[in-house]
DNA sequence: CTGAACACTTACCAAAATGTAGGTACTTCC
DNA sequence: GGAAGTACCTACATTTTGGTAAGTGTTCAG
């Protein structure tokens, strides 16, 4: 299935330099992962966007979507209206990721009760 | 399995006031996802996962630490010997993230050619 | 005619994250 | 006795990140 091309060093997150750890930075930016789970329910729109992600000013949704298209994970459709028109979608790398951060985000969600940041929860 | 306390708000990353976010900003970190996945491989002390996680700093290494330490994602030992014999292991919740974000890294590892890995993307 | 919505961009500034360098108190190795 | 290793901490400086507010040009609703 995947060839490992043998004239690249294999990919490594651990190795400071490895171009993956750029792509992992840019989803697990403060904005990056959120953007790609938003976008799994499909095509949205810039305002659709911020509206659906709270907290996110504009100037950073523009920013992360221009980096998150740039690594081939979304890819943006200019109507070419105006007033303008343009939505976003997952690649299928996009979604790939985008999954697995749901996976991730979910998990926490699902199980805050147990992580150490609620008021108190009695205990040792 | 999972209870949900009915008292409690359903968590939601996409609300910026949601504990959970501030997990997730914790596990997506520059280094707390490395941390995590590092310790999958069983208790590492302090330098062990040093010399692991390419490219952090010994102050970077000790503060993200003790944030998932205080998240409840990692639990510290001290030995109490001199000099200094200190180890860490996930706890169950880090596990559970640990393995989701292994997943994540795992498969950008993967797929790195798939991506637009261009390294400069002048913006700003 | 006014104001809002759209999808952005830019300048400016504040806040947060991170690196560097030094220190600690002790031990082991050469 | 000097150097290196251990697991940190602190102060300081810098780099990066992110928010705010304003502007753009057009269209539509009131």
């Amino acid at each position: 299935m995947q060839q490992t091309d043998p004239a690249l060093p294999v990919a490594d997150v651990f190795n400071a330099d490895c171009p993956s750890r750029m792509i992992l930075s840019h989803v697990s930016s403060r904005w990056g992962g959120l953007v790609l789970v938003a976008l799994r329910d499909g095509r949205l729109r810039f305002s659709e966007l911020r509206r659906r992600i709270g907290g996110i000013s504009e100037r950073m949704l523009a920013q992360t979507l221009q980096v998150l298209e740039a690594d081939g994970l979304i890819s943006r459709r200019d109507h070419g209206e105006v007033p303008p028109r343009v939505d976003y979608c997952l690649t299928e790398a996009g979604e790939a990721i985008a999954i697995r951060y749901f996976e991730l985000a979910h998990w926490i969600e699902a199980n805050l009760s147990r992580l150490g940041t609620q008021p108190a929860l009695s205990g040792d």
